[in-house]
RNA sequence: CGGGGAGUAGCGCAGCUUGGUAGCGCGCUUCGUUCGGGACGAAGAGGUCGGAGGUUCAAAUCCUCUCUCCCCGACCA
């Protein structure tokens, strides 16, 4: 491709509005423009990338049996009320209205049109097991996209949904595309970590994240680096050593305390000089859960020790809900409980679900609010002084906290999802009736599993990663071209032209991907934008190679140069991109599943 | 949805306090000189100042409403 004739512009400064790295860079070298909130269009280098990156998707997806189709983006509401999924998702899910009245949705994902299209196809053992994906365009109206890449509404995912007879099927596929999404992040040069996760609103019962380690990451993950344990936030547990070892203290008399003022948790532990974990944290959170078919709202009280952070998501799972949210002060007075002096004790028990943390049901003689502003209770006991509903674990493991397989201290880091695999089980396939005969000539539910990529949330941790204060660095596997063809000549060098022409019609026909740089700019300009762009390989030819009969390589990720001998140029470009290729697919390992 | 910030040329910004001909740098066009790490000179093009309403002789500037975008949080198959 000729610069002069390319649909791109890069810019000197980057947009006031990018602050991430890759954000910033993405625009900059002309990848991508903003449309909307969430929503960009990619221009012809950033679409390069894109193409690139999914190429090697397929390459994966195929190796281990995957078959390429394609589904719809706007499908018809009657699906997604048949898997319920119509009533239990919010605002993300986009809705619309057709010219007859008809309800349609911009898919989010394509589990229900897959599970329908399945049940079509499918009707015998015989069939299974089956892997069907596709490279398709999602809708989720987020709340807040972000970052650029990172967090978008309209993107592009790469979708697979395998099928199996049986529970035993989808095990023994389960570890083929945990490998083969290492090496789809391997070959686009991208390391990333698999920690387990949530099964969120996917349903399901295992679930992998594949993470990308980077600062601007918006999951919290905790890795143990003496026994590898890794999870996301959302699921890790630990070892909750120390209210064990207080266990021999005895309960001492409930006493009310005054505590004018101290309505917080690090205001109480000041107040009465002690540590965080002597006190219990109250926590009202209303859930929503469904009852015969109805949805219900449910008062939540949730008691975790002072030092620790509730999740919500463990809860959300404890207590099947589909939804939390804070409750209200409102709602928190009508139980009877007084915000900032919140206490299990003296509540009206029958109005709320009282949760306490394991921990705490093992943690004598805490202070706890009254329930009566500016005063709390010393030596408060679960079981002694209240009973609650649920005792388990709902609270975030977080830095140091011990690994719960080693009892080391576990490390914290951000993380961003550039992909996820799920065993579904027959969540999907049960509610829409997808169904088959097996051996035995019954009917039985499919049992599935999901596994999603998002190619621009990909491309932007790609760049996040492999960047420089000059530009991006791409990995030669997915950059947009593989050479960088400078040429350095003005109206008085000819012949510098003829050089470059020639070379460039050379590396085209050798079959190499060369962006041919014969604009009418200054060498600082060309040089600059080659940096920006992060094309791997540079070839610059100049006035003094040619005399010399050479043209000049370099690197982008080093700073040495080569002069490489006119004749037969191809063949040593060629060696070049053979070398950095091979380069990333050396890192490449095998991954056992964890 | 809560909190904070910003909308003036393709990009980065000034002008607004104190109303009076819409500016600067980069980029873009033409010509000339230059030419191996973001050249120089000259002449140009490009604007509903996010939108609507109001105050005023007069609004980018003051007032009201509204839309959009960014950041933090909530949220996030």
């Amino acid at each position: 491709m000729r610069m002069s004739k390319l649909f791109f512009q890069t810019l000197r400064e980057a947009p006031a509005d990018a602050e991430v790295r890759s954000h910033q860079l993405m625009v900059r070298a002309g990848l991508v423009r903003q449309v909307a909130a969430g929503i960009f269009a990619y221009t012809p280098l950033g679409l390069r990338a894109k193409k690139k990156i999914e190429a090697i998707m397929r390459e994966e997806m195929d190796a281990i049996g995957g078959q390429e189709i394609v589904m719809p983006v706007v499908q018809p509401a009657a699906l997604w009320k048949r898997s319920g999924r119509w009533y239990e998702i919010g605002d993300d899910l986009a809705r619309l209205t057709d010219r007859g009245g008809r309800e349609l949705v911009l898919g989010m994902t394509h589990e229900e049109v897959i599970t329908d299209l399945a049940a079509g196809v499918i009707s015998s053992y015989r069939q299974l097991p089956l892997m069907l994906y596709q490279i398709q365009t999602k809708f989720r109206d987020e709340p807040r996209p972000r970052g650029g890449l990172i967090r978008v509404r309209e993107f592009t995912m790469k979708d697979g949904y395998s099928f199996h007879a049986d529970h035993a099927s989808l095990d023994a596929y389960y570890p083929l595309i945990y490998q083969a999404y290492f090496n789809i992040f391997g070959r686009a040069g991208l390391e990333v970590i698999a920690v387990e996760s949530d099964t969120g609103m996917m349903g399901g019962t295992m679930a992998h994240e594949f993470m990308a380690l980077t600062a601007v990451g918006e999951d919290t993950l905790l890795l143990c680096d003496e026994c590898g344990y890794k999870a996301n936030r959302q699921v890790a547990t630990f070892v909750k050593s120390e209210g064990a070892e207080r266990k021999v203290e005895e309960a001492l008399p409930l006493e009310e305390i005054a505590t004018p003022g101290v309505d917080t948790i690090a205001a109480l532990a000041s107040f009465l000089d002690i540590p965080k974990s002597r006190t219990a944290k109250a926590i009202f959170l209303v859930a929503t859960r469904e009852e015969d078919g109805q949805d219900k709202e449910q008062f939540v009280f949730v008691i975790v020790r002072g030092d620790m952070d509730l999740n919500e998501t463990k809860l959300t799972n404890a207590l099947k809900a589909r939804h939390l949210r804070p409750a209200q002060p409102a709602e928190i007075r009508a139980v009877g409980a007084q915000p900032g002096y919140g206490s299990p004790v003296g509540i009206q028990r029958e109005r709320v679900l009282l949760v306490v943390d394991d921990l705490i049901a093992r943690s004598p003689n805490l202070v706890a609010g009254a329930n009566r502003e500016g005063w709390h209770y010393k030596n408060v006991n679960c079981g002694r002084d209240y009973k609650p509903d649920l005792a388990l674990d709902v609270v975030a493991a977080a830095e140091g906290y011990p690994c719960p397989i080693c009892r080391a201290p576990l490390r914290s880091a951000r993380g961003v999802e550039v992909g996820n695999i799920f065993k579904l089980g027959t969540k999907y396939s049960q509610v829409m009736e997808a169904t088959f005969l097996d051996e035995d000539g019954k009917n039985a539910p499919m049992v599935m599993g999901c596994y999603g990529i998002g190619s621009g949330r990909l491309i932007a941790s790609v760049i996040e990663k492999h960047n420089d204060e000059n530009g991006i660095v791409w990995p030669i596997t997915i950059a947009p071209y593989r050479v960088y063809l400078v040429s350095l000549a003005t109206k008085r060098t000819p012949e510098v032209t003829e050089v470059a022409e020639r070379i460039y019609a050379q590396l085209q026909e050798a079959g190499i991907e060369v962006l041919y740089d014969d604009r009418d700019e200054r060498a600082g300009v060309k040089f600059n934008d080659a940096d920006l762009l992060g094309i791997p390989i540079r070839l610059t030819v100049g006035t003094r190679g040619v005399k010399n009969g050479i043209a000049e390589l370099k690197l982008r990720r080093s700073e040495e140069s080569l002069a490489l001998p006119l004749a037969d140029i191809a063949h040593q470009v060629q060696a070049t991109v053979d070398a950095e290729t091979a380069r990333i697919l050396a890192a490449l390992v095998t991954e056992p599943l964890t």
